[in-house]
DNA sequence: ACATGTGAAAAAATTCACAGCA
DNA sequence: TGCTGTGAATTTTTTCACATGT
């Protein structure tokens, strides 16, 4: 458990959304080469990334959903449930707020925010929307640890600018904009555009080589 | 030109996006390191990636912002559109449908899809709303590439399964489930919590090592 | 000087091969 | 046998050091 790379991380969270599948599914054991044929990476690797948070698998019988769950869940998040506030409360900020892929106990939206006065006060999907203005105080209030900028992309940075201000410690920018922040500040930039072209270029690469 | 690595091109992908805005602001003129810290990457690894492409910048002076951007989006996309496919047209299909990021000449959204018959017909963005029952016929006379998942987690495998008989070849799905299509199809899950999740990782990350 | 481009070295990630256990 | 777990080999990716062009 004494260091885990980047990437084993990214893939983990995919082990544990494929778990919560199977859990709902009511199956108790799952093997690396299930998982595998669930997340597209191979079991190999996969045992690989889970061994490096300890044994917790049985061989001839595989991981149980739940503990594997919950380990890495643990060593990824540390026990704590993270907490985000959401800014910009249109199409996509909606769709956020109601986005049922949530778990309750890792991901909790705490506040959402947006400076049409008409949505002030709201209640969304049982999150209520506040004044931007009022954004240090709720966010420190409620310990919001990451910011969701889903506004228009003109008032991203400002967006940006209050987040920083308001402790918050991540920004998940959703807008094509991009942002400028103090370096101890993590960004993500989710860009629909580079998602699509990335699919884009996976198939132009896929139909050169010969895979089927 | 010969082969560029998955890493590199993802990246690409991202310079281009920095592009953009440069030429947005009429600049004509970028250094690797202006770019390096537009994208958070290094000089040294945006010059290999670049080069990767042939010669295009000029020494003493840097790469011309319009050529890099020409030049990358014709290796990586191979100079044709992007064609792409809605499938619901809810909160989350109207954000994109919306979406301010998409250049017209790399991205285009040919038509979207609802199964709400009081959509139907109508004009967002431009861009017309037809029955999911047509799907297969407007997708080929469109020559729609890609498709996107934007409907109810639910009905998210019985579109992927339209997608797959109207012949997309790539899928881009933002719902919490998972779909299963034969191999030759790639599909990209966008998951809201993995984004948060993954972020909220990072910070863990950089809290714990001693980064400023 | 200043910035690109590149072969070589270093580091990281993946795959292989097999040990070990129920 | 069927599965996990792991050291070693392999491949990929990143970094370094410096050659090259203006």
């Amino acid at each position: 458990m004494i260091k885990i790379s980047p990437k084993a991380t990214a893939r983990s969270l995919m082990y544990i959304r494929s778990l919560e599948g199977l859990i709902k599914a009511k199956r108790q054991l799952v093997s690396s080469r299930q998982l595998a044929q669930m997340t597209g990476f191979t079991d190999v690797q996969i045992r690989k990334d889970i061994s490096g948070f300890g044994k917790v698998g049985t061989p001839r019988i595989g991981y149980n959903t739940q503990d594997l769950k919950q380990i890495l869940e643990d060593s990824i998040l540390q026990k704590t449930t993270v907490k985000v506030a959401l800014f910009g409360v249109g199409n996509l900020g909606t769709a956020i707020l109601k986005y049922p892929g949530f778990q309750k106990d890792t991901i909790q939206i705490v506040a959402a925010f947006d400076s049409d006065l008409t949505k002030v006060g709201k209640v969304v999907n049982g999150i209520k929307i506040f004044d931007p203005a009022e954004a240090s105080g709720v966010i420190r209030k409620k310990k919001a640890q990451i910011g969701i900028i889903a506004v228009p992309g003109d008032a991203a940075q400002k967006i940006a600018d209050i987040m920083v201000l308001s402790g918050l410690k991540g920004i998940a920018n959703f807008t094509p904009a991009s942002v400028s922040v103090p370096c101890h500040i993590q960004v993500r930039n989710i860009d629909f555009s580079i998602e699509f072209l990335a699919l884009f270029s996976e198939i132009l690469r896929c139909d050169g080589c010969g895979m089927k």
